[in-house]
DNA sequence: GCCCCTCTTGCAATCGATTACATAACTGCA
DNA sequence: TGCAGTTATGTAATCGATTGCAAGAGGGGC
């Protein structure tokens, strides 16, 4: 007849032994006699008795969970990385908490940047203040990073994999190429842009005409616009767009016009989340290893929450992934 | 030189006082004396002192945050209500916390169901077992629901959106209309399912061809396979599906081989995701409230922990979207 | 000068589980 | 019988913050 949740000294109690043996019966079974576990055992059925986290975490100054802090969770680019992570944390006994670093308010965010609330953090949101998350859990960076924030980063080599994309388009025979870049003051922004600019220039071209974006699949309609308000002469008869959702966006725009992708322009992509090899046209693009970024992400955390990491990078190949929206441009000139 | 993060008897010592008065300080200021408060915030600073969150979870017995249960965190169907939920939660003191049900292991899940470790659970996964979740942490459905499972549920009427949906292929003027189901035993499968076949009933038009489907892009495109074996006068003039990334799936699969929506097969879909109204054709389909779902799910629960909440249904209104993807059949027999 | 009231602050119990240490019971061997 | 060694269990301190209760200080009225 009692209504509060039974605690560990009910079942105690209910048993005839003391709560330290209770105790032992759920951590560590093979040191209690056999009999008295049974006995423990049917106690702990009868009363339903299930212990207490918060009590369990302040003793044991650890809370078995791992907090990924996420810029923006619509982007199905992340699912997959979370994915890879959760399957390394899970057998190692943690579990995998997620929080979207754009709809939680920044103040609030760095509350889980405490030992006591999680005990390690996967930060994926590079624009998050360095000085805030110093010397407090283990954190380790991916994909994005934050300057001056000396962790454990895994990712992938942005200004290569640019330079990959761009040398395919002007291998195609490009030479008018435009990039839609991320927003501003992001770091794969910056290195997009910068490996971009390196094979025009590596190959003689002009700089590319840059437009402006934010990653979302809004903005890359709405570069399709400014793209499409150009003189035909000088628009460019190729576009690298910094992510596959900008991508989606532009054909789509460029499609709702009338026009033709890849016949009146090539388009490349970022990122290869699984939606645009569905599309019609397939999204030619570069594909990061998402799965992958996950499960050494995660590797990293157990390793810097056991104490032995190192600050340093672990940089995982990418892929150029050849469809349909790419082809040699319509004239030559 | 103390090497362990500082207690609040450290900052209470450091300033002269009590850790009762440290701790007043941090949750009443107001009836502290100013000079003590000052001098206690400033001890704070120096020593750089943080609350620990498993003893205040102890003590306070809440821990300030909600888990929201996901079934499948790569569909961007449920971005857009984890915000709506975040905007209710967060200035009502929560802190929204998601897990995959998918990526994380059965078992584990029901961890979460602690009061100790959540204050409040939103599920949108209804495949979840009724029994593990009773009496334990207030508990809200959101979207899908567990049969036999007495909670407040946040949805929309299912059966009359796929009523809608049908009818307004009925109206086109089709007569052979297909319909790719979700996955085996999912609520929401049965309830679409059904209502396509009342639409179609009503109207006195034969049961619809069934194609079997997950939800998922894949699915879909495994779909239009199916329909394109069909001899062409056999083929449904138009399919529903129940979901918009299926509907993804089907309309590339369909393009890739060189057929036209809706020239050659009109096509509704069923969430209105961001994406589908960028597509080409864009996507006639059903809206879902998605932000005011996520709002209103966080604002049972919120009901739900002060105790005052009774297990009935909210309902949302849904609503038909059409874009480009429907058109009337290409001859009339 | 005395009493009452308000404002501040400290003391110590408390939240619920874990675990180092102590103790008791039992075995086996000299 | 006595002692060492093993096994099983209980006692009580501990994790770190919160808060009811008590008490001291200071002010005002009579």
């Amino acid at each position: 007849m009692q209504h509060h949740r039974p605690k560990i000294i009910d079942v105690a109690r209910l048993a005839g032994v003391s709560t330290a043996t209770v105790s032992r019966v759920l951590s560590n079974p093979q040191i209690v006699n056999a009999e008295t576990r049974r006995l423990v055992e049917q106690a702990i059925c009868e009363t339903g008795y299930r212990p207490n986290q918060a009590a369990r975490n302040l003793r044991h100054q650890r809370t078995g969970g791992v907090v990924a802090l996420v810029p923006d969770l619509s982007n199905p680019f992340f699912s997959q990385i979370l994915a890879g992570m959760a399957a390394v944390l899970a057998p190692a006994g943690y579990n995998l908490l997620i929080a979207d670093t754009r709809t939680e308010g920044r103040g609030s965010l760095l509350r889980y940047a405490e030992p006591s609330r999680a005990d390690g953090l996967i930060v994926l949101d590079g624009s998050l203040p360095a000085d805030e998350l110093t010397r407090r859990t283990p954190v380790v960076l991916a994909c994005e990073w934050i300057p001056g924030f000396a962790a454990p980063r895994v990712k992938i080599d942005n200004r290569q994999a640019a330079i990959l994309a761009v040398e395919h388009l002007i291998g195609l025979g490009h030479r008018r190429i435009a990039h839609v870049e991320g927003p501003a003051g992001n770091v794969l922004t910056e290195a997009r842009l910068a490996g971009t600019r390196d094979a025009l220039a590596a190959h003689g071209l002009p700089a590319p005409r840059v437009f402006a974006g934010d990653f979302s699949l809004d903005s890359g309609r709405h570069a399709a616009t400014e793209w499409l308000a150009l003189p035909i002469t000088e628009r460019p008869t190729a576009v690298f767009l910094a992510s596959d959702a900008m991508a989606c966006g532009f054909i789509g725009e460029v499609q709702h016009r009338g026009l033709k992708v890849p016949r009146d322009v090539s388009v490349m992509g970022f990122d290869d989340i699984e939606l645009v090899s569905h599309m019609a046209p397939a999204l030619s693009t570069i594909r990061q290893p998402r799965e992958a970024i996950g499960r050494q992400a995660a590797h990293r955390l157990i390793a810097r929450i056991a104490g032995d990491a190192q600050p340093d990078d672990t940089v995982l190949p990418v892929e150029l992934v050849l469809r349909a929206s790419t082809a040699p441009p319509a004239e030559s000139d």
